[in-house]
RNA sequence: GGCGACGUGGCCAAGUGGUAAGGCAGGGGUCUGCAAAACCCUUAUCGCGGGUUCGAUUCCCGCCGUCGCCUCCA
């Protein structure tokens, strides 16, 4: 069993083979920390945890690095990003930032999305990604002009390889004025000068200013990872001019092969309010939803689902409606998982059941196999769907089911739906300790309703249930007993 | 204009050179005091036109359509 992953250079799918047996060194690009973050930061970065999640599960020891860009960059006016937004709150630009960066760990804490290993700033390493602008200069790849250090994209001969864009075929100035600066359209900013009312600004040999957009993720890359490491991964959106850049100036600056594997995801669409056409997500569009606002009307594992509802590499909808159909699909899935641990309470300590530990070798075994096959989400949620019809088939039927069969398929559960997808979540998160004395009050209801209905007053029990689902608890009958759950 | 991706049942979405997973929705049924949940049954020849092939949804060409990038964006 070999895994297997579309690399965007080359575009095919090839094995995966680490530089270093059992090991991955494996860059994303992060985000800029100048407001909050939406929901289509939230589709790649889950789409990413779960490539990680599913690499650790699988074996590998990961260096997950996941830089944090919050040095500012030059809007089409000429403002900085975030100076204009210090204007506005009448804040020191790096307060807003570190205020931003705090908030973005916290929606992605709420997402279920685990930490990077290294979150590094580009704030925090100037020093090195001045050192690797010298080293392009001296090596003739890059020249200053007026204080701007721009990269020289002829002296490369296979710039464009990612993207595939050549330099030819770029139309100058088509939407861009060209700087007479710039010897070639195509050059980018290594550094830049810092205007006096720049706030943000560092020394640098070629006086005060600050580095260009790229040049952090080549920097900082190297610096955690080496020249040359294994997976770089990002929104399939920056593949230019940003992954482009970022290739030709490390491996112009290391001499070396910059990353193995190019992994870019999908865009997060969403319907056009005009004609329903989806389109991308994004701030400059005003069609954003924040992470914590859309968390107000799903729960985190439900947008989880709709980000993995599609291979990574797609695009995806956000919408209502999709929405609507990922809950009701997580909930059948979650109600299997939940319904199974209840049945662990009570169950005895028999063996009965144990035939169905072929349909859970059968499901591990389908759900590795296509997750090994570039991370195939949709195949992998679908092999749980399919494993849940079991599930609730075999709950339902009346034979009985030993705590080691139900055991056995929890576990299942727990480490492909819980350790490697983030969907089902783990059994201790259900019942928060300050829940225990509302959970035995329901109980005590489902009690007197039971009574109720012995004495087939169900006028009355009726009107338990009703009273309890008015307060968003449902209560389900089944043979050997009832149990409930909360909407 | 250039580069790239995509177009599969009512909606979403996998997939394969030999007539197509899964989910959601709808309809019918089983179970239930009634519900709820669950389970069972039920709907597709894969954008259009050519070509290659014994055979294509899957490969090639053209066309149409949608999206992304070419400017800060995940």
């Amino acid at each position: 069993m070999t895994l297997r992953i579309y690399n965007f250079l080359g575009r095919e799918k090839q094995e995966f083979v680490p530089l270093e047996e059992g090991r991955i060194g494996m860059y994303v690009c992060g985000p800029t920390v100048q407001d909050y973050a939406h929901l289509g930061h939230a589709k790649t970065y889950i789409s990413f945890d779960v490539i990680v999640r599913y690499l650790r599960f699988s074996g590998y020891d990961v260096l997950y690095v996941q830089n944090i860009t919050d040095v500012g960059h030059l809007l089409e006016t000429g403002e900085d990003r975030i100076l204009k937004k210090a204007q506005q709150l009448q804040a020191k630009p790096m307060a807003i930032v570190e205020h931003y960066m705090r908030e973005y760990f916290a929606d992605m804490d709420a997402l279920g999305v685990r930490r990077p290993d290294i979150s590094p700033r580009a704030s925090a390493h100037i020093p090195e990604q001045i050192e690797m602008i010298q080293r392009l200069l001296e090596e003739g790849h890059a020249y200053e002009v007026n204080g701007n250090v721009y990269f020289d994209v002829t002296t490369a001969h296979d710039y464009g390889k990612l993207s595939n864009r050549r330099i030819e075929q770029q139309q100058a100035g088509a939407r861009e004025a060209v700087r007479d600066e710039k010897r070639n359209p195509e050059d980018f900013a290594l550094w830049k000068r810092a205007e006096p009312e720049h706030i943000l600004r560092w020394n640098s040999p070629w006086g005060e200013g600050f580095p260009g957009w790229h040049i952090e993720c080549s920097a900082m890359s190297r610096k955690y990872l080496g020249p040359t490491f294994d997976i770089h991964g990002g929104g399939i959106d920056n593949i230019y001019p940003h992954n482009e850049n970022e290739i030709v100036q490390s491996e112009c600056a290391n001499h070396a092969e910059f990353a193995r594997y190019w992994m870019l995801v999908g865009t997060l669409l969403v319907p056009d309010p005009i004609d329903g056409t989806p389109v991308k997500m994004s701030k400059s569009l005003g069609n954003f939803i924040r992470i914590r606002d859309a968390l107000q009307q799903y729960r985190p594992e439900v947008l989880r689902m709709n980000a993995l509802s599609v291979q990574y590499r797609n695009p995806v909808v956000y919408s209502d409606e999709a929405m609507q159909s990922m809950q009701a699909g997580w909930e059948r899935l979650y109600g299997a998982a939940r319904l199974v641990r209840q049945q662990m309470n009570t169950a005895p300590e028999t063996d009965d059941g144990n035939a169905f530990l072929e349909v859970l070798d059968k499901t591990r075994a389908e759900f590795i196999e296509v997750m090994d096959d570039d991370f195939n989400t949709p195949k992998a949620i679908a092999a749980l769907q399919e494993l849940t019809r079991e599930v609730n088939s075999l709950l339902n039927s009346d034979q009985t089911i030993g705590l080691s069969t139900l055991q056995a398929i929890n576990t299942l559960y727990e480490e492909l739906g819980g350790e490697v997808l983030g969907l089902i979540p783990a059994a201790e998160a259900e019942a928060g300790g300050d829940s225990r004395r509302e959970a035995g009050l329901i109980e005590l209801l489902i009690e007197l309703r039971a009574k109720a209905r012995a004495e087939k007053n169900y006028a009355e029990a009726d009107r338990i249930r009703d009273r309890l689902q008015a307060l968003g608890v449902v209560l389900e009958d089944r043979p050997d007993g009832t149990i409930w759950r909360v909407q």
